[in-house]
DNA sequence: CGAGTGATTGAGGCAAGTCAAATGTGGTGG
DNA sequence: CCACCACATTTGACTTGCCTCAATCACTCG
């Protein structure tokens, strides 16, 4: 099912190690950082907005990485109720399991092409190569990093330290030229600060009447004075 | 420092592959798995009751299995609110990182006595032995799904939730004849759960009350229903 | 330029937090 | 062995930060 939809769908496939496209940052090439040296096959899909990449608990059978767009991935309760887990922007990899099922469900938050190669063979690579089964867990490692921050972020902090924590992140991972577009709407940044939509607009006006930060559009922000969001971050 | 207080208090070195300890579980040996492929040397140790093992930030030296005891893993905000991210229990292998530094402090919840071997010798071992460099990376990988699953519960559940999450957790993992003896305090578990110590406390009250559990004393809990519970689980 | 979606703002409610007091309990020394 | 003590837990009364529901506003994009 979901092979067959990417083969619809694979618009280039290429031997990784061949060029990168400008939306990857280099320094940051965490795929080619493994398919470089095993000579992979990395093939590029593309989804459109609010399109599933997969599913919960579904077989991990490829292993992504973002090469325009943004991605989020997260869990559901019975009733709705969702926790976004993390934000993939250009240059991330999602994806990766250690074990045969994806743990979170992901889907582009706007349009987004993703590089991606088999697990399998990932699996493969890493049993002859031990840089490669080294970077499959430093990868791991750092999303768990991720995962303790935000439990922490989660567990502890009060909203006005969840944006301002929020917007330290998005500032660090996609401003370009001191401003940041969002590729997210309100409701996915309440789910993935454990607030509604209504409390993170709150805090974001009051930022902005308080002069910390400025908009362009919704989504559009400005960081005016990042020691002052710091020192609200708790 | 560290090297310092563990020779003056270790009590017990060995060559790993030899008997383990009646407190750690067999099917569930995750440091033996890796000791036993490549002969390491483990180091018993043990911390009394609140007694720091390591802080946040502090050079990952070692990588540690709880023998018997219980150990919490935790971050703390600079006004000191507190978010514990893990209970070790015996059998589990905490302190495990891919980068230098430990992530989140531990501490030993009563006395307790450890495992321990030195990260550096695993990572040796890690780039001759792939089975040991999977391993290492199926344990991250494990504490990660754990770290997933809690933002859910940390996030989007309600307090009720939360408390019924933990029982069938401990249950799981430490009941014995159906009944489970928590090593940790109330306030451990809302420092664990995102709650206060006293809305954990009605929590249990009210489950009390209902006859989903019964104590005898305050940390001695047999559950008694768990369908209802898990249906209060969202 | 208008429709539709997303964002903001307002008013009121409630789940969980705070503060405080009473009760229970395990550990220890007489 | 038991009485006491220190601390953990429970329970109560009240507060509050965030949520819910609802209405208006403002982009974006046909």
């Amino acid at each position: 099912m979901l092979t067959q939809s990417l083969n619809a769908k694979a618009i280039n496939t290429q031997i990784s190690g061949g060029k990168v496209g400008p939306a990857v940052h280099p320094v940051s090439d965490q795929f080619g950082a493994i398919t470089g040296h095993v000579g992979l096959v990395a093939t590029e899909f593309s989804y459109h907005k609010d399109e599933e990449i997969y599913g919960e608990d579904e077989p991990a059978e490829y292993v992504y990485q973002v090469v325009s767009g943004a991605v989020r991935s997260y869990k559901l309760l019975s009733d709705g109720r969702r926790q976004i887990g993390a934000f993939h922007l250009p240059g991330d990899v999602f994806g990766l399991e250690s074990g045969a099922t994806h743990r979170l469900a992901a889907e582009a938050i706007i349009d987004t092409t993703v590089r991606l190669v088999k697990r399998a063979s990932l699996e493969k690579a890493a049993g002859t190569d031990v840089q490669v089964a080294r970077k499959l867990w430093t990868m791991t490692a750092s999303e768990l990093r991720h995962a303790e921050d935000h439990m922490l972020l989660l567990g502890r902090k009060t909203a006005m330290e969840r944006v301002a924590t929020f917007l330290l992140e998005m500032d660090r991972r996609l401003a370009v030229a001191g401003m940041m577009a969002l590729p997210m709407c309100r409701r996915d940044i309440g789910d993935y600060l454990g607030l509604t939509l209504e409390t993170v607009s709150r805090a974001l006006s009051q930022l902005h009447a308080q002069g910390i930060l400025g908009f362009s559009g919704a989504r559009q922000i400005v960081l005016r004075n990042r020691q002052r969001l710091h020192n609200l971050d708790a």
